[in-house]
DNA sequence: GGACGACGAGACGGTTGCGTCGCGACGTAA
DNA sequence: TTACGTCGCGACGCAACCGTCTCGTCGTCC
């Protein structure tokens, strides 16, 4: 029987060692070491690099994203606001996520996982969003759920990732008005 | 003397290595192996990986950004998209941005560097599209033109570079549209 | 209390890249 | 013609990591 405890220390290692070197860098040696762990203990579960890291996508996959349903389109975009840029703050979080964005265009394996766990979810919950928006007049029938999704989310990304900047007070705010307007337009 | 083709050919190799393998992974040998040249050319010119990139990047800089005057706000901001998206179409520059932008957080050269190639002209650009719509009276004086690059750009990158989605048929003026709408909020 | 299996540690040969050095070939300028 | 500097090539010792293996230890079931 696998020790729980081992694996969860892997698990944690991998997470940490995947934002402090990203995954180019990521050597199993270096995990082992992390996490106080004997390198036979990871292959005893993992066969390489690759699965470690699906594994942990696949995981952060099966929380789900929690739908908005707040009876008003602009409620629906702010607290999706929130939610995502509560993730990309995290400083560990805003660093893995765009590294397996970017190792994603070399592996096929981790654009599709990372499809599946985040990007799959997101469109899902704007189609709704969309959906409720329309059925409440707010917005023609004509709207683009992926359009929706690009607009909403992407100023907020590239603040926070691209360039780097801080959220000043009502931020997210202005960023929900703004989307609202640019959705109807 | 060093031979100018030499310097050219390790200058290109840096740019496909980049894009095929990413910063993290690139080697000299690697460089000296794809531009058909000794190592011992690379090693005297630059004194290590990242000095080379950041040559790369500077050179880069200097190209500058064409700032649109279309005389609308609504042109302006089509223009500012056409530019953006055909620099995100090229398959390597879309490889090797998002790249950059992760190493940026590790390697504060690399950050400044970007940072000056990039964003600096690019919020430069922003500031005098906002100047110009204030004047005509398009929008209002409080407008933040850090926040109108982010509702300009950000749907673009976060469509090309993250969803790595294509880019429809009048995508662009529905953006533009919409990021009009936006900046009106 | 004995058998079993996972554990950490670390040795193993192999691969890759590091940065330096020496080689003979080539081109250019005195 | 001679002298010099760059060229491509490849060897050098060093370091990191690969994936496999063999230890001796420890905890858990039967």
């Amino acid at each position: 029987m696998l020790r729980e405890d081992v694996t969860d220390a892997i698990r944690a290692a991998v997470f940490e060692e995947l934002a402090a070197v990203g995954f180019a860098r990521m050597s199993i040696e270096g995990i082992a070491r992390r996490a106080g762990v004997g390198k036979t203990a990871v292959y005893r579960r993992w066969k390489s690099k690759l699965s470690l890291v699906l594994d942990l996508v696949s995981a952060f996959a099966a929380q789900g994203l929690p739908a908005p349903a707040t009876g008003s389109l602009y409620g629906d975009v702010r607290a999706l606001l929130e939610v995502a840029s509560h993730a990309l703050r995290h400083p560990v979080a805003s660093q893995v996520i765009p590294d397996l964005l970017v190792e994603a265009a070399r592996h096929p394996e981790i654009s599709d996982a990372i499809k599946a766990a985040l990007l799959d979810s997101q469109q899902g919950v704007a189609a709704l969003v969309v959906r409720d928006a329309v059925a409440r007049g707010e917005l023609p029938e004509s709207t683009d759920p992926d359009r929706a999704l690009d607009v909403i989310v992407g100023p907020l990304y590239w603040r926070l990732v691209v360039v780097r900047a801080g959220l000043p007070e009502g931020y997210l705010d202005e960023l929900a008005r703004s989307a609202v307007a640019a959705l109807r337009a």
